[in-house]
DNA sequence: TTATGTGCAAAACATTTGCAGGAGT
DNA sequence: ACTCCTGCAAATGTTTTGCACATAA
């Protein structure tokens, strides 16, 4: 965990990556990275996507996204905003909705943590699922 | 992905498996539970228990974390409440703030979803982290 | 020229699954 | 008996890492 010694260099694969992920607002896998990322470098290894994505997250150029489901995701979009999981899918797509204002003093009060930040994950049926008339175990 | 058919058999792994995660308020891991349950049954399999949280959680006995960090976390206190994890040790405590209310809704129309529920991840520092002035990467 | 980054492959984790035998009803 | 459940071990899926070579500054 290295302080602001020396910036990332801007290798041409990290560069790929960034536009690739800037492209799309499907919040992407690594995998889903490297596919994209595979057409325009085909002998980048998953390796380095995994690394850069990791490096750019560290360094704010990303955000990791720790959503439900078994894999990262990575968001182009820096700027703090919430998400929505659908569960019969696992699509994620951005909520547009403020954020809570004055929720971390919140927690703040309510725990004994120096509250940095928050996210806000919501669970639910994105539109084409809604359709198919999936039938979720409620709890 | 069963209806209400068979009732799930209470068998003594699952018994203590319930118990020991009743105990505690750690949130700990499948693999801190099966250490847990591994005292009182040494020959318990990993398998089983990673089942039977499953299992638990789909029928709403328990729930199922999935915070950040990389992997799933299981609570017995099934009442919705919020979690703070710290970014330095990897702890998550409960935050007994009360449940935001409307924020569904707010998201149901910012979005194409039909909402079901959500999550505050809180992230800071516990007190014994930042009593050890951990400087966090801000960002 | 030299520190940093990459590709490749293996390793490390976390979780799921197949199956033969065991237990509850 | 019959079904569901368990232990064991192997398989799967995701992420990390070691290392020799490549490359940007």
């Amino acid at each position: 965990m290295q302080e602001e010694s020396t910036p990332m260099r801007l290798t041409t694969q990290r560069q790929v990556i960034l536009e690739e992920l800037i492209k799309v607002t499907s919040h992407p896998t690594a995998n889903e990275v490297y596919d994209m990322v595979r057409k325009r470098l085909p002998r980048i290894g998953l390796g380095t996507v995994y690394r850069n994505l990791e490096l750019m997250s560290e360094s704010g150029l990303i955000l990791k996204l720790e959503v439900g489901g078994t894999q990262k995701r990575f968001d182009a979009v820096v700027k703090p905003h919430y998400h929505v999981r659908c569960i019969h899918c696992g699509k994620v797509n951005d909520v547009d909705m403020p954020v809570q204002q004055g929720i971390n003093e919140s927690a703040a009060q309510s725990s004994h943590y120096k509250i940095l930040s928050h996210h806000i994950e919501f669970t639910g049926l994105c539109y084409q699922c809604a359709k198919v008339q999936y039938q979720p175990i409620m709890n």
